[in-house]
DNA sequence: CGTTAGCACTCGAAAGAGCAGAGTGCTAAA
DNA sequence: TTTAGCACTCTGCTCTTTCGAGTGCTAACG
């Protein structure tokens, strides 16, 4: 679709009015704004065209415009300025990007509350497990009748279980529990671990440890775990704050799915790749006026992790795109520098 | 405070009725639920009396009573009888406490989740880590650049690190940080370890495995989160239901607390201990017009939990009181079968 | 003398009337 | 082609009115 220059910038300052607004917008308003250097008899005019393009909708007769998905999607693709960062801005991430921990355990859950905070949106990140093959096993008789159960796999990722036994545990019985496991499982992918498979290890494990038949289904849970995908959310009530979530049963619905991980995991990873807009109005998961979602990757290792906000069409798409993707940008950088150990030095990861 | 029988039995049908519907409840109201025994005259002039004890309240003239916190307080003491439960409903937690897993790091977040289907509210469960002393560290060498840490306390409670080093680590100097932290740390309380003891430790990881100085911040924060509690919220949305909470703000400020450990776990253990109805009405944390928290708690050795549920004061107290209660004490038994194994051999945390 | 029927009164919620104002489309002039 | 002007539309607000649920009081009743 090809519009005029004037269309464009009308059409430019409709959407931006009525994002800052939230209010449908007249022609009176958008003259103004272009320094009245439109009338607003032309504005009207230029409006009711946009309307029939179906870039504008009139909620009523009488009301001013506001802009339409495919208005929406227009202005993303061709008017859209992304304002570049201030420097202040930029230090707010590098700060906060210099403080995260080391700690991979909660890392994610660290990720999505800094974007949450750094856009002001409810944030979702999620973290393939990737179906690695298993690397390692490890059982430690953590005390008494505690025994922990740690599952790696050739993407680093870690699944931890804490095992109440009725039975206590020793050390050496770990030890040879620990040798068992890694010696049938280690190196397969989960999903080739058969139920054979763990028979054969079950008999073994009667036969040299039998007080660990406890753990094994533990074992089993760690491995399906290693299968799926880490679902964190940050800042979940930040939703509220636009009015179009000030309808509880909407804000119900919006909650409840965040916190179904398999729901949210499918949506976030039907988006696009690479830094995103989309404006999803088809899904059944979301309410039926659509919402947008703003995405982008990292990598932590072959793991491409999807860190996505939530907001509802009329979101400050300028302010919030350029932040969300100088942050993945940062972390991308951080992680890469972490795990290949530049040689410039500037190790991110430093003792405290 | 003594009342008639005709007062109590009023006063117990206004506060049930305004449970059930919401609404401030009229003396005709009250009369039919009695069968006419009283007339809605009568009923007004006690009423009338009741207000004056302060056990009930007029929103506006010409409108129905509803209840007091006096009067909630007072119909809780002497007037609820809680139902006995249902064989269906016993039947359906005996059915959720045996499907509890025996894996301690998800279990504290079962109960709650259980605790918030059983009642149909907003339930959090706080675990307390009790500071015992350290008795167990174990570093494991998981993969190429990931150590994992555990840390475990004499009372059972295990906390566990992922930690992306930068240089490889070996099983080796994994195996020599092990002994290094047992033997320095191991025994001391966490409040008892000074940094004058850290110090010493990290002197040593320096000289016997020094690439293992990029855990010790993830040891020190172990160690500092095993002072702390843990948090589990079940059904955050479940607040919703009430109308009370149909205020966007009223609901987003009461998310955010249960975001917040530190706040609701002061909250939570300012509660009388027991099962307990609790009406507050004069935390900064909650709404100026009160929640009611009804609470309880379980034992895991010698930690003692709390489990609580949060609803609006006009809650179905009758209903869900006896509900948590015996949901406790189910967690309660099971739990102290499987740690001191009892000779009824009535194993529940069976191999699946 | 406690209980109850009856009645006038109060007050809020819901429904309607009226008005102000923002915004539009159309027409005609520049 | 653009713009000023104007009649028209529709919402949101306020002001009234109405309706009904509920009360307190009084007087009658058993």
């Amino acid at each position: 679709m090809e519009l005029s220059e004037r269309k464009k910038r009308i059409l430019k300052s409709v959407i931006e009015l009525y994002i800052a607004s939230g209010e449908p917008v007249g022609s009176k308003n958008v003259s103004q704004r272009l320094n009245e250097e439109i009338s607003s008899a032309t504005v009207r005019n230029e409006m009711a065209q946009l309307e029939d393009l179906g870039l504008l909708m009139q909620p009523h007769t009488s009301a001013g415009r506001i802009p339409s998905v495919e208005g929406y999607r227009y202005f993303l693709k061709n008017l859209m300025v992304t304002d570049s960062l201030k420097p202040e801005e930029k230090n707010k991430i590098d700060k906060i990007v210099k403080e995260l921990t080391n700690d991979m355990s909660v890392l994610p859950k660290r990720f999505a509350a800094a974007a949450s905070d750094l856009t002001g949106c409810t944030s979702v990140n999620i973290t393939p497990l990737n179906s690695s093959p298993i690397s390692h096993f490890e059982v430690v008789a953590a005390a008494k009748n505690i025994t922990a159960l740690l599952a790696v796999n050739a993407a680093g990722s870690v699944k931890t279980k804490i095992i109440m036994t009725l039975s206590e545990i020793t050390a050496e019985s770990a030890a040879v529990f620990t040798r068992i496991l890694n010696t049938h499982l280690s190196l397969s992918t989960p999903t080739s671990i058969t139920s054979a498979l763990y028979r054969k290890v079950e008999s073994e494990v009667k036969k040299y440890c039998p007080e660990m038949m406890f753990v094994m289904p533990a074992v089993k849970e760690a491995v399906k775990e290693l299968q799926g995908y880490e679902v964190n959310v940050g800042g979940e009530t930040k939703i509220f704050s636009y009015p179009e979530f000030s309808d509880v049963t909407k804000a119900k619905a919006f909650l409840n799915l965040l916190n179904e991980e398999e729901k949210i995991t499918r949506l976030a990873l039907d988006l696009p790749e690479g830094i995103n807009i989309d404006i999803v109005t088809n899904s059944a998961l979301l309410p039926p006026e659509g919402m947008s979602v703003i995405s982008t990757a990292y990598k932590v290792g072959d793991l491409t992790s999807v860190l996505c906000v939530f907001g509802p069409k009329r979101m400050n798409y300028s302010d919030i795109k350029p932040k969300l993707s100088y942050f993945t940008n940062q972390i991308n950088d951080i992680i890469r520098k972490s795990m290949f150990e530049e040689p410039d030095g500037n190790k991110k990861f430093e003792i405290q």
